[in-house]
DNA sequence: CGAATTATGTACCGATCGGTATAAAAAAAT
DNA sequence: ATTTTTTTATACCGATCGGTACATAATTCG
């Protein structure tokens, strides 16, 4: 009961995740999310709590929409095909050609002011949970005898998920595609397709 | 002539760099600045103009003093040894114990407002020109048979610098320096020590 | 039809933003 | 000693920040 909304909430909600995205968390004003979204600020604050609070959903929405590769990814039965989709399905997602390049998980708020800390332990945090998913598959994969040889899972982790950090860092710059698919070609290359099956 | 000027003025700039480094442009206040630079506002603007000229000033000390490593790596004579130490630089700059962590062209403005965009730009450019004088470097090598088959200069140039931006990030995530020496090393894998010279 | 409930638009809040006007203070020049 | 020059400290500027009080509008329930 009461007065029907006017907006649709999931509209809103991507409107406000590619904000942040394309200018960050302390860089979008709630003037950019309210004119975005094409709704005032009370209307928001009624809906997602405060910016913080929309920030969180728009995160959740962006993991959900953006970031279902991931865990895709993790269920191929060879390991150096995870690591492949994971490198171009980040590759993907950053240079996009509807929506914002790089990844909100980073220009999120790498940098801020103490007003944004609580943001940015949480985007840590985020990176961390996936590096640690990523490991754990590896974990796996070294019980199959199924990583190149010399390499700890959390390592070759850590390298995956560098990997892609970097590659947002290109995106946000400029590079396109292409350029992401050479450089994830040559990253690769050290992991031989077929790892000793004996 | 004049009254004496009551601090050193490298002293503030440097100050103002770690600020910059650690909290980005815009996460920055000028009260963050004055009172970590020890200086009122007027002093702040009467050496360095305004918060635009103090930032590219300190990007300009950050440049001199933290990626010097830089110009003399592309002197190895051995691509792989500019490589090398291109990414153990950038690594090693991005853990030290003094100072923040991470990259300040990275930091400083990866995602920002309007307000910021010529920060931005400035620093996105700045990354251009370091890929681009790394690429140059290869074309060099690729002329002296210094470089692996089947790769190109501008391609391993991009290849070397996603990896260090990517360690920017892990840095700025918590990664410690053993850690990125890990990565770095599994990424100079498929580069062998020495190249066919015949 | 009220009454209750929820959303909306307007107008405002204190705090902070980057930046500056003004005048006192400290030195050198005459 | 006075003038000139530069730096300092204080106090302030308009604009914007995130957030909210309040009244009105639109719906459902009784």
């Amino acid at each position: 009961m009461g007065r029907p909304r006017e907006f649709d909430v999931d509209d809103a909600l991507e409107t406000a995740m590619e904000l942040f995205w394309r200018k960050g968390y302390e860089g979008t004003s709630l003037t950019d999310l309210t004119e975005g979204m094409g709704i005032t600020k009370p209307s928001l604050y009624g809906v997602f709590g405060n910016k913080e609070g929309l920030f969180l959903k728009a995160l959740e929405r962006y993991e959900r929409t953006k970031m279902n590769f991931f865990h895709e990814a993790l269920k191929e039965p060879k390991a150096r095909d995870v690591a492949e989709k994971i490198l171009r399905g980040f590759a993907d997602s950053q240079t996009a050609e509807t929506g914002p390049s790089g990844c909100l998980g980073i220009n999120g708020a790498l940098a801020c002011s103490e007003a944004a800390a609580e943001i940015q332990k949480c985007l840590i945090e985020n990176r961390h949970r996936g590096e640690r998913e990523l490991s754990k598959r590896f974990e796996r994969a070294a019980e199959e005898s199924d990583l190149p040889a010399g390499h700890e899972p959390y390592d070759l982790a850590r390298y995956i998920m560098t990997i892609s950090q970097g590659t947002a860092i290109q995106a946000a710059s400029g590079a396109d595609r292409p350029a992401l698919y050479r450089v994830i070609d040559m990253a690769l290359q050290f992991w031989p397709e077929t790892v000793a099956q004996n």
